[in-house]
DNA sequence: ATGAAAGCGCTAACAC
DNA sequence: GTGTTAGCGCTTTCAT
């Protein structure tokens, strides 16, 4: 591999007007410029990103986290953070955490190892405290996840407005034994806090109670969702709910599809509302009622602060898109 | 941020010592380790992975590429290719083509700057014989496109037989019109051809002829979908397919959808077939009938097949989970 | 077992 | 405009 060295030696220049080159600089001659591109064409050379990096202290990488990319909101999530760093100039190196506070810290570290430039957390799992610590080493944004009174600058949605107003949608049209889901651990600080508060508000002022055999937590997938449909169709009919709050399409889904399986009819026996609007749920046998998400909004405006903070620039979050929104079909 | 030389001095010892401590070389007495340990601590230190990188030569970064990672199926190829590259010590830069090669270059780029140790392509755009050159750079691995007569290694499954047999599944229904999606460009060289070529063959046999108005190429998405569906339903009765391969559960879902939509019954007006056995399709209104892909599979082989050749060391794909496998459900 | 010192490839004063 | 030079933080001979 040629190095800068090679390239200024067959140019019959001095490195730093190599380098020059490489950064342009303003005050090159023109003739030095072509011998310059000459030399490197002939070497067929390409500057080494990791010198560059250790003599500049300026990466170029920005690191994402979320807990499984296979959830659709996730990869839409990712896909936007792509093209946007991507036109900004930046590369991303994703992480799941499946949960594990441990995968979280270990990006963390690369944040402060300087292989990563900046951090989008899109999945939190550990203590917002000690992941502040680490704002030192180079700037953090929590993207969809909301940290109440954290120092870490925020894009995200008011989903406790949404889900009340969704399980408040579930009262309206009469349902009265509510079911909850949640992929969260249902502890304080833990993730879907804020889902979970709009819900226990809307069943309170509705007079509503909440069941231990109505409360689904740390689920995920399809699969969670028939174990789920299993679980209440376990219960002496007296005890079943008669709608469920899913917080997650596959969820939802899983749901679904188990009680379409036992003959039993969606939403009459049991009313379903999904949460993320993912592409299928509208063509589902029974289209889901779900909420949507602003992913695209969410991944550029995350982005754009983050990068901002990189590049320290000032950048004004823009929320006029933030918004949730209920879909209203069949499934509920 | 503290450097070796600080905790050198702070332990009283020489950088090399601690270096040596870092990568745990043998000869180290206790009590100095002790020490090492104590000033690492209370520096608070962590060693830059981008000096490390610059000596030694040695990444940790493996590149992923994809074309859109939206796509159910690269997603879970993406997870499992992540979470076995974590397992071996790596982790993971995604970037997404979209079909352009230029970015595919800029990935390769990266190679040759040393950003990342290895590169994953499960999608190719640009010049076989090109890319071929990139890997005086460090190790690529093709994974999921085959590339015929590329010195590349590959992990693949036989597409173009599981795409023969899909059609003369179709052709044993009874259907003689079959028309044809793929996400390629039908060019040579370009992606898809191996199905194509397995679909071209299944006519052949039979004595089936394509014709140019059944021939839908670069669709990938539900959106894309229904746009092949408008243009069936646009053709003269006579001239319309009665059976559609799709290459892809999005396409094939979105077809699906856009003819119940105006009323047409599937598979009875128009039989579809999907390709990748995503989550979802076993959930759509008329269950799709699809090609199950071994993307777990397709995922792990790769990730070992480059580590290894990152390490220098060998491994034998194991090509016994690497088998495509029709799912006959209603829709075809 | 431990230390001194020479770089890895590049950037950024500083000098001319 | 261009060249000289001192590092960035780490690894790695080569001594001792």
């Amino acid at each position: 591999m040629a190095t800068i060295k090679d390239v200024a030696k067959k140019a019959g220049l001095s490195v730093s007007t190599v380098s020059r080159y490489l950064n342009d600089h303003p005050y090159i001659s023109d003739d030095k410029k072509k011998r310059i591109k000459a030399a490197m064409d002939e070497l067929n050379y390409s500057p080494s990103m990791v010198a560059t990096q250790l003599r500049s202290k300026k990466g170029t990488m920005i690191g994402i986290l979320v807990s499984r990319i296979t959830n659709p909101f996730f990869s839409y999530l990712v896909d936007s953070i792509e093209k946007n760093s991507k036109l900004l100039g930046y590369n991303v190196l994703v992480m799941q955490t499946y949960d594990d506070p441990a995968a979280e810290l270990k990006m963390l570290e690369m944040l402060k190892q300087q292989v990563i430039t900046g951090l989008i957390m899109c999945s939190v799992e550990g203590n917002p405290d000690v992941i502040e610590t680490y704002q030192q080493y180079g700037p953090i944004v929590f993207c969809n996840e909301r940290i109440p009174g954290s120092t870490i600058p925020q894009v995200y949605t008011d989903q406790e407005q949404a889900t009340f107003e969704a399980t408040n949608y579930l009262i309206g049209k009469g349902y009265k034994k509510i079911a909850y889901c949640t992929g969260g651990s249902l502890t304080k600080g833990g993730h879907g806090n804020a889902r979970t508060a709009g819900f226990e508000k809307a069943l309170l002022e509705s007079k509503l109670t909440m069941k231990k055999d109505w409360i689904f937590k740390e689920v995920h997938t399809i699969a969670d969702g028939h174990q789920i449909a299993e679980k209440i169709l376990s219960l002496p009919e007296s005890n079943r709910p008669d709608a469920i709050f899913t917080g997650s399409d596959e969820v939802a889904s899983g749901i679904l599809q188990k009680f379409l399986q036992v003959g039993k009819k969606v939403p009459e026996d049991l009313a379903i509302m999904g949460f993320d609007n993912q592409p299928f749920t509208a063509m589902l046998a029974v289209k889901l009622t779900t909420i949507a998400q602003p992913v695209d909004a969410l991944g550029r405006e995350a982005t754009k602060v983050l990068v901002a903070q990189i590049e320290e620039a000032t950048y004004q979050i823009d929320t006029t898109e933030l918004k949730l929104e209920l879909i209203e079909r069949e499934s509920a």
